[in-house]
DNA sequence: CATAAAATTTAGGCAAAGCTAAAAATATGT
DNA sequence: ACATATTTTTAGCTTTGCCTAAATTTTATG
């Protein structure tokens, strides 16, 4: 498996992550940065090798296979982002550009270890789920900020957008995973809220509410 | 600069030590593990780029531009080699062809983190040096074993020779850096020699007595 | 339902990095 | 010194992965 073909078949992972519709040409030419026709080449590789069905003009989904080996590298991805900030002192907004290289490195005895030195972690820092070996994660109740109710509460647990530029928003404002938030107001017209975090109080756009998960409290 | 090319850089490195002139054609390729012609173009290229000083049927030289990126990529190596072992707890004649991966990531800031993480060491774990952020290395006393007199001793420092099998003879052999070593006896007629490693004795061939250095004891 | 718009694929090219076979330059041996 | 052997380069082809432009198919609209 080249880079590339890994990337492509993240790709298609991550769109078609809550569907399991078909994936468009345009739609993964946008995901990979890339041009449509550069898309449809990729893609007729990726399914002689059998890790996509395509059929011309239908779309593009992962097999079995392809879908085995997107979990992997989601894996190494995320277990590598554990490991920059656990290990090296990243801070969340760092990891991803390093982690998208450390991705591709081939050891399953690599991975296994480095699973192992991070205590087998099941989530990275983002709050996203990481596979274990065999593919199989850990999903958890979480509902995004912006979809609950007034009055509610409940843990910050995750970002829908890893952007750094919203990440390091969240750090300017003391939102960090693990902290316990709630909802004091709610303002109908532009649907910004008011919160506490911790033991102080904000004012959130809408935007920012509906990129961060919540656990919420029973 | 493509992994490719970092390897080229490397290989070249690797066949100047121990003297200035410059490297044929065939020599590189034997290196490399490709054909003179696949060397002739992958030269251009990086004449063209400034790393290396290049004229047709004259070999092949690094510039000092091509020099750093030779001990960058050296650093890498030697760095990871040095995580794999202290920190995943691999032998040492299984990190070579992780770290040949490993070797290619781009992250200054990770390279320099996992320096911190290590303590600064200054040998990887075949005894060779790792160069510092600016390309500086401890150069260490230490001569191959099989150029040492008979009832000389010393400290064993490094391996010529890091392939997994040596490796495996060494730790088969109970042979490990650091350890002291006593040449007990020489045999003129096939310079293979008795030694005597902590309290137990052996009988070394040749091959392996001239792929050991040992820091000798003044 | 015909036709315009949008999406997709094909065709043809380019650069990197390799290969083989042939040509050219350098080295070697008598 | 000259013929031969060796080394090195050139030329032309392959694959991967991308591109643009043109052709084709699907979809959307009046």
């Amino acid at each position: 498996m080249t880079h590339s073909e890994e990337n492509y078949i993240k790709g298609i992972y991550h769109l078609s992550q809550g569907g399991k519709k078909a994936i468009s040409t345009t739609a993964l030419a946008g995901q990979m940065e890339t041009k449509p026709s550069s898309v449809t080449d990729m893609v007729k590789r990726l399914s002689e090798k059998g890790l996509v069905h395509y059929k011309k003009y239908q779309g593009v989904r992962l097999t079995e296979q392809g879908t085995m080996v997107a979990l992997k590298v989601i894996r190494k991805h995320r277990l590598w982002e554990a490991f920059l900030v656990e290990k090296l002192d990243f801070s969340w907004d760092e990891v991803h550009e390093v982690a998208e290289q450390l991705e591709h490195i081939e050891s399953e005895k690599l991975i296994d270890r480095l699973d192992a030195l991070l205590d087998f972690p099941d989530y990275d820092p983002h709050g996203d789920p990481i596979p274990d070996k065999h593919g199989r994660f850990k999903t958890r109740d979480k509902k995004l900020l912006s979809t609950m109710p007034v009055h509610s509460q409940g843990i910050c647990v995750g970002v829908k957008d890893s952007s750094a530029s919203f990440l390091k928003f969240l750090d300017r404002n003391h939102i960090a995973l693990g902290r316990e938030i709630q909802i004091l107001d709610k303002e109908p017209y532009d649907h910004s809220m008011h919160v506490r975090i911790g033991d102080h109080t904000l004012r959130i756009s809408h935007q920012i509410a509906a990129n961060l998960y919540v656990k919420p409290n029973p």
